[in-house]
DNA sequence: AGCACGCCGACT
DNA sequence: GTCGGCGTGCTC
């Protein structure tokens, strides 16, 4: 048996007779230590621990078997990324409650008798009740208490009395509940040639066993159309359908149109679903009665019986990476589990990640690009503003030159759109005030306690706070370190304080942040979404929220405050997330029928990922940056594996280290960097350093890794986690 | 993961 | 002198 708890192999049980046969995936109760825990028939034992060790199975659970492509990935997904087996397992049932007997509730139904023969006295609220019950269809389970009490128009507690009294039956009804199924045969939109020729390549592909294709189409070409039709391909076998996003709650609009195309809503999954959401909703997946699931990684862990198609939508977003716990990339396990279940794999993305491409490019994935923008409009071609050219001039804010982070080009557009009465968007990634405070007096910077950040300044919330632990701390009046009065200056520019730039300058415009602090939850985000598309803000200052999904008719300029943001840091996908972030948010500028202008401002517009921007054209970027990984060996045409030295204590966390580099694998093609301190070298008071494998692609690094680990004895209080194919370098 | 065992600070 | 903190280790 495998349990979800992290232990790196299955352990063996004693099988009682009346539970024989135990066929592998049959889901059981078993004892471990003191507490009985679910455990997954995963074979035949390895018969390595004594037989008066074994504990017996207690029972065999009424509930579907894990399937063999399931365990199978728990299998691949545990020796891939060396992480316990019994940890993956945990991430396949998620929902232990799920495999609980449904609770029944009360329902109640007529009796033959009424208030006869009880002492119950008929009132005009019991004779309606009474009515209603007796009225209620047989075909219906019975009603609970407010059900048929509403349908007579009474209090439940009537319903309640006359049950106590015996005049109405009280009855245990279990019920799960209903789910309309979408209907594949409702006919589609129209496809254009293009969206039409790759609908049938996908249909194609959904029909026809394991297969991974890129669907490649530029923001707007209706990508989501086109697998629309894969996903009708496959529901018309009677198959399951995952799709995986990479932000669910960002991504109101897909379940919405979902439905407009079959009629009727997908299931959701992710993680932060109510209790007995997920549970219905694990079941229903479970016993087949939901075809469709949308939903975040997680989702690809759940126990389709008959899964038939995997799309992952946005592939390149980093968001697939889970970085606590198991370290999956669920896109790769995508893959892994459409190759486990003989199932296509549609991967589809306006700016594909490097390795996808290199996948389709060499024949490995089918490549189905869709050139053109659905309905006409054309792809604005960002233009580059150097900012050293035109630098920002200073505003009055309030009497007082204040510094400006908009460069009079870029101020200009904005005051042109705002004269044809349309939209723009300035998008700036650091939500805030201003990303680092420093005193002018002595230059004391203010940092986090617990971690090696800045604080940010949210001067709406008048706080200072970490993004990467949860402290939070009064913005002060002196400077915590010379205590000098009213020195403290914000340093750069946040969404609030561009908020504050644009409100001086553009008076008379609507404006509004969009950063995920300000938009609380999903419901106020679709609503704010909802009143952009409809005109009723003429600026939008938005973060990365912006970034992607939606269109907005009338929004024409896209104003990138900061655009060399990203590229600081080394990080090895630094150049590739930046042009993948402002290709997408260039995407936002022109849709509909209106022209669209999109200015990027830079310091190094000679920048290989400026140019590429500005040239529209992705094809030349991903060969350049091709050929400077292939120059270093890096992912993918080289294999990286992190591994992240941590603890309270730095001097025990330097010496791991140390101990670690002395032990670290000799062998071709394969080199070991550092340690050194980790980007983030302090989070939540946890020192880290890290070192990193560098490999050959044709090294197997698993097995490197793991003697290595077992060759040094870690100093106490020091963990060491392993990344295999870490996404950045954080 | 949970649960027990095992060594160092503030309390009846 | 005990109660209890969570660090470490084990569970077939």
């Amino acid at each position: 048996m495998l349990l979800p708890v992290p232990v790196e192999a299955p352990y063996d049980y004693a099988v009682p007779p009346e539970l024989e046969p135990l066929d592998p995936g049959a889901l059981v109760r078993v004892p471990l230590g003191k507490r009985i825990e679910l455990g997954v028939v995963w074979g035949e034992g390895a018969a390595d621990v004594p037989e008066t060790k074994l504990r017996p199975v207690l029972e065999r659970l009424d509930a579907p078997a894990m399937t063999e492509s399931l365990r199978h990935l728990v299998e691949w997904c545990a020796a891939y990324t060396l992480a316990p087996m019994g940890q993956v397992l945990r991430m396949a049932l998620s929902v232990p409650e799920a495999l609980d007997p449904p609770k029944p509730r009360t329902g109640y139904s007529a009796r033959v008798s009424g208030l006869e023969g009880t002492s119950l006295r008929a009132t005009d609220a019991r004779r309606k009740v009474l009515e209603a019950a007796a009225r209620w269809p047989s075909s219906e389970p019975p009603p609970s208490a407010a059900d048929l009490a509403r349908r007579a128009g009474v209090g439940p507690a009537v319903v309640k009395g006359l049950a106590e009294g015996g005049a109405l039956a009280a009855v245990p009804v279990v019920e799960e509940p209903d789910i309309p199924p979408p209907d594949p045969r409702r006919p589609g939109p129209t496809l254009s040639p293009d969206q039409a020729a790759a609908a049938d390549t996908l249909r194609a592909a959904a029909r026809s066993g394991f297969s991974v294709s890129l669907l490649e189409g530029v923001t707007g070409s209706g990508k989501t159309e086109v697998y629309f039709e894969a996903m009708a391909e496959t529901l018309a076998q009677g198959r399951q359908v995952l799709v995986l996003l990479p932000e669910i709650a960002l991504t109101a609009r897909w379940p919405e149109r979902f439905r407009q195309r079959f009629g009727a809503p997908p299931a959701p999954w992710h993680s932060d679903l109510p209790r007995a959401q997920r549970r219905d909703i694990w079941r229903a997946v479970a016993f087949g009665r939901v075809s469709v699931v949308v939903g975040a990684r997680s989702a690809l862990f759940l126990p389709f019986p008959d899964l038939g198609l995997i799309i992952v939508d946005e592939e390149h977003d980093g968001a697939f990476k889970q970085d606590d716990g198991v370290p999956y990339n669920a896109r790769d396990m995508a893959v892994v589990r459409g190759r486990a279940g003989g199932l296509a794999v549609v991967l589809a993305s306006a700016t594909p990640s490097l390795e996808t491409v290199l996948n389709a490019r060499s024949g490995r994935y089918t490549h189905v690009p869709l050139p053109r923008r659905h309905g006409g409009a054309e792809v604005p071609t960002p233009e580059l503003l150097d900012l050293r050219a035109h630098p920002p001039e200073k505003w009055q804010r309030q009497g007082v030159p204040a510094q400006s982070f908009l460069a009079p080009p870029l101020l200009k557009a904005m005051e042109e759109t705002l004269s044809r009465r349309e939209q723009s968007l300035l998008f700036l990634n650091r939500r805030g005030y201003a990303p680092l405070t420093l005193c002018r007096v002595c230059g004391h910077r203010l940092q986090c306690p617990n971690c090696s950040t800045w604080l940010v300044e949210h001067r709406h919330r008048r706080v200072l706070q970490c993004h990467h632990c949860d402290y939070r701390t009064p913005l002060p009046q002196k400077c915590p370190s010379c205590e000098a009065p009213d020195a403290l200056a914000p340093c750069g520019p946040g969404v609030e304080r561009l908020a504050e730039e644009v409100a001086a300058r553009f008076p008379k415009a609507r404006m509004v942040v969009a950063a995920s602090d300000t938009l609380l939850g999903p419901t106020a985000a679709a609503e704010l979404m909802e009143r952009i598309e409809q005109g009723a803000v003429d600026i939008v200052i938005g973060t990365q929220v912006m970034a992607k999904g939606h269109h907005f008719p009338l929004l024409t300029l896209v104003g990138v405050v900061d655009a060399d943001l990203g590229l600081a840091g080394g990080d090895l996908r630094a150049a590739e997330r930046t042009f993948q972030l402002l290709h997408q948010v260039a995407g936002r500028a022109g849709r509909a029928q209106r022209p669209g202008r999109v200015l990027l401002q830079t310091t190094d517009p000679a920048h290989p990922v400026m140019q590429a921007l500005a040239a529209n054209d992705p094809e030349r970027f991903l060969s350049v940056e091709a050929e400077t990984r292939n120059a270093l060996m890096m992912p993918p045409f080289g294999r990286l594996v992190a591994l992240i030295v941590s603890g309270l204590d730095e001097r025990a966390v330097i010496e791991a280290g140390k101990a670690l580099a002395r032990h670290a694998p000799y062998a071709e093609d394969v080199e070991v960097l550092g340690p050194a301190p980790a980007p983030l070298a302090v989070l939540r008071r946890q020192h880290r350093h890290r070192l990193l494998l560098k490999a050959a692609r044709s090294v197997r690094v698993q097995p490197l890794v793991r003697d290595w680990l077992a060759a040094v004895r870690l100093p106490p209080g020091v963990r060491v986690r392993v990344d295999v194919d870490p996404y950045g370098f954080m």
